[in-house]
DNA sequence: ATGGTGGGTAGCCCA
């Protein structure tokens, strides 16, 4: 049985205390991490190495974005794909080694997509669109059990956010993002781990906005972050979990981690 | 209907 966890961090570097005291008292195997805001050089390898999380692949870049994957048991990073193909960091894909061997695990961020639903209006909106074609031609490619994971910054369904009715113009939850992500899901027969454990339409939220007095005020929640099996991998999935608690430590991400625990 | 907060980093971009 391995661990694995995802996690936006909303910068690595000022936010290292936090993620010390997750990792010791959830203890994944390998934890995902996006929105480093770090180049590789300035990755903080010697706090997750005194931790016992000595093994990592690091895509970074300055300021924005970024992506590592660190890891308590070996393993090979293999890919970094560029789906918008402008330069950013926003995937890095390993396999694992030791006690995790056979287990492909990509960790990916996509774009945000701006604030107006319209790709001839905002570029950052097409942008998002693309990555997500390009990704679902890439998956065709996939022959290996495969865990993809991340912020995929869509909330698929209607109890993915607070209030559907209300969200559907906003970027994250509009009509085309959904059935793009979904042709992502079905072209490989991606299973959705999150909603097989938490099934809709029971609450599930994995981010709230830093824009709001008391995030617990209203629950104004989204399901951004996700954990997403090929299908040969998802019967033996054991447990998944919303590790909630860390939207009130101090300075905290406004995402909150996921884990899940699978039989190898 | 709007602006609200936060992070990186040097006058804004991004979420």
């Amino acid at each position: 049985m391995i661990s694995i966890a995802t996690w936006n961090i909303n910068s690595v570097r000022l936010r290292m205390p936090q993620v010390e005291r997750f990792l010791r008292e959830q203890a994944p195997d390998v934890l995902c991490l996006q929105e480093i805001k770090t180049i590789e050089g300035l990755f903080p390898y010697e706090a997750f190495a005194a931790l016992g999380y000595g093994h990592h692949a690091v895509h970074g870049q300055k300021g924005y974005h970024g992506v590592a994957t660190v890891s308590r048991m070996p393993l090979r990073e293999f890919s970094r794909n560029d789906w918008q193909d402008n330069g950013e960091a926003r995937h890095v894909g390993v396999e694992l080694l030791g006690a995790g061997q056979g287990l492909v695990v990509e960790n990916v961020y996509v774009p945000a997509g701006g604030d107006i639903p319209d790709r001839e209006l905002n570029t950052k909106f097409g942008q998002k669109l693309d990555f997500l074609e390009r990704m679902t031609r890439w998956a065709d490619n996939i022959d290996r059990p495969t865990l993809i994971t991340g912020d995929f910054n869509i909330a698929p369904l209607e109890s993915d956010v607070w209030n559907h009715k209300g969200l559907l113009k906003v970027v994250s939850h509009t009509p085309l993002e959904v059935e793009t992500l979904a042709r992502f899901q079905q072209a490989h027969g991606w299973v959705d781990l999150g909603r097989q454990h938490v099934p809709a339409p029971e609450r599930y939220y994995s981010w709230w906005s830093y824009r709001a007095k008391d995030w617990r005020e209203g629950d104004r929640g989204r399901r951004l972050d996700h954990m997403w099996a090929s299908p040969e991998l998802a019967p033996q999935t054991r447990s998944h979990r919303v590790i909630e608690e860390t939207r009130d430590w101090v300075q905290c991400s406004d995402h909150v981690p996921l884990i899940t625990e699978i039989d190898l």
